[in-house]
RNA sequence: UCCGGCGUAGCUCAAUGGUAGAGCAUCUGGCUGUUAACCAGAGGGUUGUAGGUUCAAGCCCUACCGCCGGAGCCA
């Protein structure tokens, strides 16, 4: 019985020969005993090689291999309070696959810079991992939330004719001739899916090319999009605080591990039940003024802003009715108030700033035709998003969630690099 | 683009303007249950680059490059 065994499933295997592969994560010794830990993404599992068992070469190479060598192992698993994780190895033979030249991730601390310029190896370590696993967690609960609610998944193209906004934060790229632009977003197709089959959304990667260097800033991130057919502001508030709630509740039931070896406080995230507090533009201007802030009525919320509101409360912001002149052309007007536009802004408690931007969209073909002439878009463009307003065009809203911003805050991580494996950065594009 | 901080051993950091050090990693040896093991020893440096001030510069000045943080920007 000897067949590859995963480090997970050890503890199924008490009393059985085995057949471990992975890499080497550390070594200790002691006398005649050795302890190598073997991690192969399931975990880390320590293996045990007395001088006594083992051939003299075996021993040698025990105390030799290199940090992150690739071995195969082979012994008897037992059970030992001792071991991390309560199972150990008692190990027969170990068979190196390549031996690692000296690893340049070290068992101390290493500055951000290094390690970003080694993220493919630094996804190896145990934090990292627990946010990717995290993070996957995150991706599959978003799909379960939406499927199990009938709605149909439409991907949106990533090469697109026109920008949704200006031009500037667009990256360009050579399309036969023409000119083509990495979506940053999939909304305006997604409005064309909800018109032809009611409830979609579309979840996939976009790209802007701003040059914002904060620790809430990457240049290709994944948005998840729903739009829903004869939805109203009410309407996408309600599916936004039940969509965020039931993707903390599923992080925390399906990754207690890994909240805890990123030593991440679940109270916070335990609280993330609706309903949460909703607030209007004009209120929360209101408390940054009080909070003494020299924030003024018509400007958007930058960071600070953001951070000071989402501190007054113990569970996501909901801000709604923002000025219309700081959103963009496709948001409806509050009839009301014609000055405010129907949107929404979801805020991640504990400082964490947007998550959620949504809306309810202008859904008359003269008010969007003006809209996009106030905005200095280019109508031919938009010649097929304004067909929607004329054919059969009815009231529709939805909003866009990032998702590593959205892990970032689960996770409470201190930059939302670290929230997807391989970040595009400002100008940085490596590995 | 702007503001601020920092660039010293593979990594993380020390070093009144006066002989460049420590921990980790590496190498050698020791230890029969280690938990980022520990103990002893060894090797490892054109102090980011280019100028300048000074008897003397890792340290002071200028420029450039790089990294970090923040702002602006940002469905």
């Amino acid at each position: 019985m000897l067949e590859q065994v995963y480090i997970a499933e050890m503890g199924k295997y008490v009393g059985e020969n085995v057949t471990l592969k992975g890499w080497v994560y550390n070594r200790r010794s002691s006398g005649n005993i050795r302890f190598l830990m073997l991690r192969d993404g399931t975990g880390i599992a320590q293996g045990v090689i007395s001088k006594a068992d083992v051939s003299e070469q075996t021993f040698e190479l025990a105390d030799r291999i290199p940090q992150e060598s690739s071995a195969v192992v082979k012994g008897k698993i037992r059970e030992d309070k001792r071991a991390p994780g309560g199972y150990e190895i008692l190990v027969s033979e170990l068979e190196p696959i390549q031996i690692a030249e000296n690893y340049p991730i070290t068992k101390k601390e290493h500055g951000t810079g290094f390690l970003m310029s080694h993220r493919h190896l630094w996804l190896r370590s145990k934090k990292q991992l627990a946010i990717m696993r995290i993070r996957n967690v995150i991706i599959s609960a978003c799909r379960k939330f939406f499927d199990s609610l009938g709605f149909l998944l439409v991907d949106a193209p990533i090469l697109t004719p026109s920008a949704v906004e200006g031009t500037t934060t667009l990256f360009e790229t050579d399309y036969f001739g023409e000119t083509a632009y990495l979506s940053q977003s999939g909304q305006l197709y997604m409005e064309a899916a909800a018109m032809a089959f009611g409830k979609v959304y579309c979840f996939g990667p976009t790209f802007r090319a701003e040059k914002s260097k904060t620790r809430r800033h990457i240049t290709e991130f994944w948005q998840i999009e729903p739009e829903i057919a004869f939805a109203e502001l009410d309407d996408i508030m309600e599916l936004a605080e039940k969509f965020v709630a039931y993707i903390t509740e599923q992080v925390l039931v399906n990754r207690a591990e890994e909240l805890k070896i990123l030593e991440r406080d679940t109270g916070p995230l335990e609280n993330v039940i609706p309903p949460f507090p909703r607030i209007s533009y004009d209120e929360a201007v209101d408390i940054l003024n009080k909070e003494g802030s020299s924030f003024k009525w018509g400007d958007d919320f930058g960071s600070p802003e953001e951070t000071l509101l989402s501190e007054k409360f113990n569970k996501p912001l909901l801000v709604h009715h923002y000025p219309a002149k700081c959103k963009p052309f496709y948001m409806k007007r509050d009839p009301q108030n014609p000055q405010l536009a129907l949107a929404i802004d979801m805020l991640a408690p504990e400082g964490y700033g947007e998550i959620i931007g949504g809306s309810q969209r202008e859904d008359d073909l003269e008010t969007i035709k003006k809209r996009i002439e106030e905005h200095n878009l280019p109508q031919d463009a938009y010649e097929w998003y304004l067909d929607l307003r004329k054919y059969g065009s009815v009231p529709h809203s939805g909003f866009g969630l990032g998702l590593e911003r959205t892990i970032t805050w689960i996770c409470k991580l201190p930059h939302i690099r670290e929230a997807i494996p391989f970040p595009r950065l400002l100008e940085k594009c490596y590995p």
